[in-house]
DNA sequence: ATCCATAACTTTACGGTGTAAATTAAACAC
DNA sequence: GTGTTTAATTTACACCGTAAAGTTATGGAT
């Protein structure tokens, strides 16, 4: 028999460590410096080696993708504090994602490049942006059904979650064109959007 | 003395073309189609003629950025009743934009684009896009002097122009996971970001 | 009319890219 | 060993941005 086959843990090691380097050269030098040749280069093989490890480039950006993806919604989940009043979790969320961005501007963008294929091509990366989303719209849910907040929660989480991201993004792409830190337009409108949500404060009390 | 140089207007006449072209190129096959190559094939010269005209490709994709500015800015004048209540010209205006995005989505994802170099390096952009936002400032501020809207008009206009964005953004992108008509998310969010300004209704009496 | 300086334009060239195809190298069964 | 199968590399092609060299055309001076 043949020269045995690569083992499949071995294959998602490796994946993993050309995403890293992907991921590195990307927010280095932006997303024209990720090529199949530099990252064969750090990787220390041929320059097509990385087709044995993503069908093309589009997979191995939605696999960059997918990684972000997948630090975002843990980025929300490791901010969230469940159990305790929703306006308090929306709140902690919207500072986590604010510190992701600050951290990461790079990988925000990717996530919402407007130049890359439609969400609908990959199943995978829908499914977490999903989970992600469904994980918002249940806080919001729990608001709508304690009455303290009226309409259809996904829509509510629709247009909060929009409004948020319009600022990040002209801010990630340094189009905001106000001397304000972020902090100073998101908060307001995030109470703004989930009003009348904050109008009351209930987080003591519910956390308690 | 030489030959004559290129009259003024021709060269401008030109750069008409060459962005026209561009523009057509990049609405058809997206940036990466763009290139100077398939550019001189368009217009019929060699493959560096356009280096005549722009330095080099990220001015090219400057000047279109430029025109797409000035289209969309003509495009909220051009909808706007200047006149009339503020809470009748912002919504014509909202509509107007969404219509704009409607008619030509990649040109709306190209001015908001975060791998773009930044506003600042071009201070033609800057400005074309200062004066737009200028202008819709002053509506706002027409709003908070009748006392009809709390706030610095700057902040109230970047946060309403960043939260539509937001869900335009994500619209052109394909990224609304919501089967929501576009109009559906922002009309409300237009008005709760601009609210009490929508509370009560000024449109017929003061336009008249 | 001839010559030539200068600007416009084209051709050629280089290094880089994505990706397909051909080639080589390695590991196992026999 | 030989053969088979798979991994990995090498080669190749078409395209790209862009620099540099080469060409052509056009004006005025002579």
């Amino acid at each position: 028999m043949p020269r045995a086959a690569l083992d499949n843990r071995e294959i998602q090691r490796v994946r993993r460590r050309l995403c890293e380097a992907a991921l590195a050269l990307y927010r280095e030098e932006g997303a024209d410096a990720v090529s199949f040749r530099r990252l064969a280069e750090r990787t220390g093989t041929s320059h097509t080696q990385p087709y044995r490890y993503f069908e093309n480039k589009d997979a191995l950006f939605a696999a960059l993708r997918l990684d972000c993806y997948q630090r975002f919604f843990d980025c929300i989940r490791d901010c969230d504090r469940p159990g305790s009043d929703p306006a308090a979790r929306l709140q902690a969320i919207h500072h986590g994602i604010l510190e992701f961005v600050r951290a990461q501007p790079a990988d925000y963008q990717l996530m919402f490049a407007a130049d890359q294929p439609p969400l609908a091509d990959y199943p995978d990366l829908l499914a977490v942006r999903r989970a992600a989303f469904d994980y918002l719209v249940a806080i919001v849910a729990q608001a709508t059904e304690a009455g303290r907040l009226d309409g259809d929660p996904r829509d509510i989480m629709h247009v909060a979650w929009g409004a948020v991201h319009g600022l990040l993004n002209l801010h990630t792409a340094g189009q905001l064109l106000h001397g304000r830190r972020l902090e100073e337009l998101t908060q307001p409108l995030l109470r703004t959007v989930l009003h009348p949500l904050f109008e009351t404060d209930h987080d003591v009390l519910r956390s308690a």
